[in-house]
DNA sequence: ATTCTTGCAAACCCTTTGCAAGCTA
DNA sequence: TAGCTTGCAAAGGGTTTGCAAGAAT
């Protein structure tokens, strides 16, 4: 249960720097086409391989789409939150979620159930798409 | 925008068989490997595409698994609702959640999202298997 | 020098699809 | 008969992995 150190390397500063920019969920294909848009040719999989680290550290927030691909995202807040994310354009609101923690918790004594998690999405569609459609 | 009349063959009534006998959820592959074992020889590609005309007409519940798997399981209630799911056994619990639903509602509204929907899936350990471990 | 990291290609795994033959209504 | 359904095999699509070369510490 060791996890090795990580090293600094160009490719992981890219990807990173590329992550920060992209300000919604992305998937690390598309992070590889962006990173490629911008000059630096690192491979696919040390893409999926350093996004599964950074993940693995807490720093990026991961979503699973229906599809089944994984959505990537740098989070302003390292604390547990949810997201409030359009279906359209994919703008992403952070939103804390008191009140679900509480459901939660609340749901899993009342069966008797500990050592609680769960996960919750929130799909819509925002102003500006509205505005447009 | 025209679904298709669905047949009754022996193949789609051994696989709501299969589902109905099977209380939790259970991933398309488990499904055809459990219907193998009782002697049908259901094609794999039927499983899963009998699978997803129950999952358009609500007679089963999907839920998407961390590593992008679809799991499908009958569900008792066919209004929505949510799961509360055992880690280790896989032991379900259907929960209503109103507080939930409207908490997402309030959430949308306040950042001006429309046509809202959303995901929540709880996991936790049950009483049984505490007991055990 | 050690050990992590990279890249490529190939492998994996779940799922979907094309198509000809078989059934259901 | 008309047209949904089946099964097989093959393709698809995202993700992971083996391995030898390359970097970081």
């Amino acid at each position: 249960m060791n996890t090795p150190i990580r090293r600094n390397t160009k490719q992981r500063a890219a990807i990173s720097e590329v992550v920060q920019s992209l300000s919604n969920f992305h998937s690390a294909q598309d992070i590889h086409a962006e990173l490629a848009k911008r000059g630096s040719t690192v491979g696919l999989s040390t893409v999926y391989r350093a996004l599964a680290a950074m993940a693995a550290d807490g720093d990026v927030d991961t979503l699973l789409r229906d599809d089944g691909e994984t959505l990537y995202r740098q989070c302003a807040d390292a604390a547990h939150h949810h997201h409030l994310v359009c279906r359209q354009c994919g703008a992403t609101v952070e939103v804390d979620g008191p009140t679900v923690e509480t459901w939660t918790q609340r749901i899993a004594a009342e069966h008797d159930f500990d050592d609680v998690s769960h996960t919750l999405e929130v799909f819509g569609r925002c102003a500006q798409c509205r505005a447009q459609g």
